[in-house]
DNA sequence: CATTGTGCATACTTTAGGGTAAGTACTTGT
DNA sequence: ACAAGTACTTACCCTAAAGTATGCACAATG
């Protein structure tokens, strides 16, 4: 993952974010372009990494990787691997994950109910 | 052949995520580090712009204007201006902004419980 | 007459994150 | 022999968003 470098502004202030807003939390988390993506794809059941490679084509496989990876170590998703050749590896939301399920179903109401009223153009 | 590229694939995959998925969709609007922030600062009341930024002392104004504008931008807060001088403005938050606070409140839910739980290394 | 406080604007720099392209190890199929 | 499929990894590039620094117009205050 992208080093981060410790004496910069953005950090600190990402840091202040975290700890002073709950939304800045949920962010690091699903905010990834991909992330939400994953997350709705994997929400209808565990999937194998090439199945979700071809669930989303647009996505390169190291932009998959890695937020696969982001989302395993912050336990939103869990991987499972099975020791054979060729590897089978499949992967689930935790129950974390399913928790976040209600608020992305929470934006999903308010984006189409934004998007309908907002025929202003302003 | 001189290869210009013209268009960047991460506009064409935001435009992809965008109609994808409600969650980017959500992320475009209140995604800047400081925009929910803002947001919950608001939610309380309207507030002047000066206020704004004693509130929030770690954002550079140069932020919090832009983070305002593209607010007001997407109709999430209403700018009210006074023709006097010196000049007094006042944020408040649209009834589509105030439709978020749900969302936002659902965050923090799931934020909290995310930090017990996840006593994860990390 | 210089400073303070309003609410911005704008030129320039940095950096985090996304993208490209290529390679790895191992086996089965042709 | 070689391609194809599995699940990754690594090195490098490019851009959008965040940050730095400064300036503006105006009035009241010390």
């Amino acid at each position: 993952m992208t080093a981060i470098k410790e004496t910069s502004t953005i950090q600190e202030n990402k840091q202040y974010a975290l700890e002073k807003c709950p939304v800045t939390y949920v962010m690091e988390k699903i905010g990834g372009y991909w992330k939400p993506i994953i997350i709705y794809h994997l929400s209808s059941g565990p999937l194998r990494y090439s199945e979700l490679k071809r669930a989303i084509p647009a996505v390169t496989e190291k932009m998959l990787i890695q937020h696969l990876k982001q989302l395993e170590a912050d336990n939103l998703v869990i991987r499972e691997a099975k020791p054979v050749v060729p590897p089978f590896v499949t992967y689930s939301l935790s129950a974390s994950g399913n928790g976040l399920l209600p608020i992305i179903e929470a934006m999903a109401t308010w984006a189409f109910k934004d998007k309908e009223d907002g025929f202003n153009i302003s």
